[in-house]
This record gives structure tokens, sequence and C-alpha cells, in this order.
DNA sequence: GCGCAAACTTGCGTGTGCGCAGTTTTCCCG
DNA sequence: CGGGAAAACTGCGCACACGCAAGTTTGCGC
């Protein structure tokens, strides 16, 4: 499922991809990210600028990606990993917590890179979308054939309320008007997700309940 | 609210912005939106080529723009004009459901227009994005000052699901080669609407029950 | 092994997005 | 009504994203 095609073609394919998305970020992390361009990216990775863009779409995604790696993937892993028994809005919300709170093995100054450029930083969130699609897969899954539709809603709405939390989490960073004290500076990244999935407990709960009740699926 | 400062400065503006995205979206129908240039654009709006990018950052946004208008600011509004015993499920589905009903006076080739270009077609999706900010103050109000966070949570997810109802109505054009007939998706707009939003409706009771809850006795 | 088809890479050219600094327009208050 | 400040418009320049049409590598069946 991950992995459909496994031959020599696919493990170069993502050697590359990781060696673009690491070097962008050493690079980006020496020099500042103004001061590296595609064709140095390229360089380090032993590629052309031109398949430089075959891969990432822009120069904030191949060093958010470095950051973000393939989180997307290990999220819907981890979900569909419980227990068919156990609830699902506890199951999404531990993933992504596990997932996230995961530093991956990554120096502490990314994260003052990423919140101090605005391109960096709409990128980084932008991530947040790419659980959307793995995550309804695994959602709908849960649900049986009745709830695709709703699998990829409800898969939405986890993306857009991580992207909250993960604004949430690095606002203060960005800009520090006078308006500090009126609201909770920031909280730890774990409570502000947890904080910002809470409101859709209901919503998967009900889409449990639904599913089980005319379905009865029996596979 | 809307306007915090009407003065001449302001209406300039939008009137620059008016004329610019109409002639995006008059051009890009003559021609195609290929044969279009920024520099025709902003040409037949009587401004500089660089003034056009102060007001809108891609091609495709400013066509898109011609068709969304200010759809956004208008369901905010109609949210905001339901009495406040209403549930606010209803209204908020009722109010996306009349905005987006709504031909806005444009030409139904636009339609084709938007579905034909995969750019055009992500930007049409982007304007969902747009009525976030709006949506989540007038919850906010709503919902009293113990729900901002809250709020914006589920201003998010509507906007999710408003994107994923959106997908779903222009997907047959964008994938089938079948050169059958017209553009008629699974289901008209208002279904898919509702449809999308149905899921969100226990999070949004659960939102207003707890916000009522620490001020008055549940019912 | 062999050769063909599909996938990937690369160079080129074009239009585009945007930072920067200077000029012009609008605002506001004395 | 005048003058200074803030905001918007504009020209310039640079790097970038991406379509296109080659050339090159991998996969696979015979």
């Amino acid at each position: 499922m991950t992995s459909p095609r496994s031959g020599l073609r696919e493990r170069k394919k993502q050697a590359t991809r990781t060696a673009l998305r690491e070097a962008a970020l050493r690079l980006a992390l020496e020099r500042g990210p103004d001061n590296v361009r595609v064709e140095d990216i390229a360089g380090a990775a032993g590629v052309s600028p031109r398949t430089y863009n075959n891969y990432f779409s822009s120069r904030a995604q191949a060093i958010v990606a470095a950051v973000t790696a393939e989180r997307e993937a290990r999220v819907a892993a981890a979900v569909a990993a419980r227990p068919a028994g156990t609830p699902l809005a506890g199951a999404i919300a531990d993933a992504i917590v596990t997932q996230y709170t995961d530093p991956g093995g990554h120096d502490p100054a990314v994260l003052l890179l990423i919140t101090s450029r605005p391109d960096l930083r709409g990128a980084f969130l932008g991530t947040a979308a790419s659980i959307e699609h793995p995550l309804a897969a695994v959602i709908a899954a849960r649900l049986g054939t009745t709830g695709q539709d709703l699998a990829q809603v409800l898969a939405a709405c986890v993306a857009a309320a991580v992207r909250i939390a993960l604004e949430r989490w690095l606002r203060p960073a960005g800009l520090s008007p006078a308006a500090s004290g009126l609201v909770v500076p920031s909280g730890s990244l774990p409570d502000l997700l947890r904080t910002a999935l809470a409101p859709l407990t209901p919503a998967i709960q009900a889409a449990e309940k639904a599913a089980a009740g005319p379905g009865r699926p029996a596979p």
C-alpha cells in the first residue's frame, strides 16, 4: 500500500527527494533562507535545478519537508494500528500528538528559522493539509463502505484543527505586538493539539454511531 | 466593522480591485486563460502590472475572485443576521447554501473555464478558506467570551467541509474525458454542501451547549 | 541477453511573483 | 488652508516555477 512498486527506480526517487530536502534545510540553516538559491540546493543534491522543481514546487516546501518528512503516513499508520474497538476520536488525537511531539531528530533552531520567514510559516502550516488524504483512507476503513464521504469531511476537519493548533503554537514568534497578555501566550504543542481537536470529538462519535447502526458491515 | 475607514482612498482601492478582477475574468473568457498576460489585465484595469500584484498574488486568484467576490463577508453577515435563538448549525448551513447558490450574475461558461485548468481549480477551492476568519468572528460572537478558540476551530472545519463539497462538485468535470454533454456532477451543489456540513452538526451543537453551560443551567 | 516502452532527467525559454526604493496621492490636524 | 505623515502606485531587477521537447535510465516480457 505504501510502496506499490518497490524497485531500484523508486528507491532512487526517494533518495533524491531526501537528499534534496536535507540539503535545503542544511543550507538554509547555514546561510539563512534568503541566501540560498535553488541552484545551490540542486547542486548539493547532485541534480539539475530543473529536477528540483519536479520534486518541490517551491523553496519553502523543500525546507519544510525536511522537518515534516513523512509525518502524514506515520499518523495514518498509527491510527490504523489501534485495535478496531478503541474509540476513533481518541485514537486520532493520540496518533497526532505522538507524531507531532516527536522531534524527528532535528535541530531546535529549525523552529526559529521557520517562524521567522512568512513563506516558511505558510509552507509549514500547509503541511497539515497533507494528513488529510491518508487520514481519510484510514477513517473510511473504520466507518465501512457507508461512510466514505463522511470520512473525507472528518479528515479535512482534523487537518484544519491541526493547522489551527500549529498556527497558535508559532503565533507569538510570528508577531508580538502590544497584545501580550490578552490571551494565553502559548501552551505546549500537545496541549494545543488536544484543545483544537477536542471540539471534533462529538462529530467523530456521531459518525461512528451512524456507521455502526444501519450498515452492520461484515467483512 | 466591514469598513473601518470609509474615505476616498478606500473606495478607489475597491474600485481598482473590482476593475482588476472583472478584467481578468473577461479576458480569460475571451481569449482563454493561457492567452492572457498580467500586462493585459493591468492595462485593461488602467494600472501598472506591478500594482496588479499588490492586489492579487496570482493570475488564477484574480480570475476566481471575480466569481467569488465578497462571498465570505456575505456568509458571515447572513449568519449574524439570524436571531440569537436559532440553532447555530442550521444558520451556518443555510447561509452557506444561500450564498453559494446565488449565481452572482455571471456567465455559466465560467464554471467550464474554472474546471478546465488545474490552477484555476486550485484557486477556486482556495476561496473556501476565505470564509474562515469572518465566520470565526461570527461564531465567536455567538459562543461568548469562553469560546474564542473553539469558534476558530469550528470555522476552520466549516471552511474545510465547504472545500470538500466544492471538490466533489467539480470533480467529474476535472477528470472524466467523456465529452458526453454537460458538467453535471453527482448531486446539486446545495445537496453536496449540506451533505458535507451535516457531520459537523454534533460538534457545533456541543459547542453551543458548552458555551451556554457555565452561564446558565442546561435544559 | 535484447530490445522496446515507460518513466525520469535535463536544458531552454517564457512569464510571473515580489522585494526595493522613489514618486505621487490621500488623509488629517493645527 | 497649508503642510507633514501615511499609504498607494510605479519602474526596475532578480530569481523562480513550469511547459516543452529532447536525451537518458529503468523495467519487463520474449
